[in-house]
DNA sequence: TTAGTATTTAACCATACGGTTAAGTAACAC
DNA sequence: GTGTTACTTAACCGTATGGTTAAATACTAA
């Protein structure tokens, strides 16, 4: 428990059925039961996973009437890619792709210009 | 058990003192001794985390007399950062980045051109 | 052979995880 | 009110995790 940020990421996405409803979530909010339909785990075993992705701030739940839409929230992730991002230069062999991220860095500090 | 890769290598990132074994050993290979030290937990609690590691292959250990040392196989963080990767448009409110990423993808599609 | 260094394995403990079924809660529909 | 739909919570179970200490292993050094 007391888990920081990053470790509640990991530990989140370290469940497959809890990764597959990040996916569903990213095409649309949906519904527990909508949700749950393309598991073969109870309804219980499903909102005790989205507790888990609530509790590490990927997901949060709303309310419409007796339905409980769920919204993917991707913005830790962010701090998942990062980390992960600085072992990058140890998987790709050559160092082209760093050079390239690199200098993509430079290119556009920080400024967002607009775009569509 | 026999969990996917995937899996394995988020859980193996969803504890913090293994991640920081992990950024000791993106500096240079290291003995468990050596891995040890700046830790308060016994040695065989971090026998166990490089278990961990190596089970979800990001590490190998050699032997050299007594000494076995560690070293980083970054590999399976590729598919992680890939997975959370796909997420990227999602936590980037604005989607300039997407937008300059796949602008970068098509610009240099697949050719490794040299670079120092 | 004996001793020392480096590391793993064994045995144990408490807590967390992923699942279950059964019971509870919340909002609407009648 | 009663019932129905959509969940969540409670209680339980087996296994995994993260830690401990103590014992075993593997190799070097004397």
């Amino acid at each position: 428990m007391t888990a920081d940020q990053l470790s509640l990421t990991f530990a989140a996405l370290a469940d497959p059925t809890r990764r597959a409803l990040l996916e569903l979530l990213s095409v649309r909010d949906m519904a527990v039961t909508e949700l749950a339909a393309p598991f073969d785990i109870s309804l219980p075993a499903i909102s005790k996973h989205l507790k888990v992705l609530a509790r590490a701030g990927l997901i949060e739940q709303g309310r419409e009437a007796q339905v409980r839409p769920c919204q993917l929230k991707a913005e830790p992730l962010k701090a998942a890619a990062d980390w992960v991002g600085i072992y990058r230069q140890h998987w790709d062999e050559s160092f082209d792709r760093l050079d390239d991220y690199l200098k993509e860095l430079q290119a556009k500090p920080a400024g967002r210009e607009r775009k569509h």
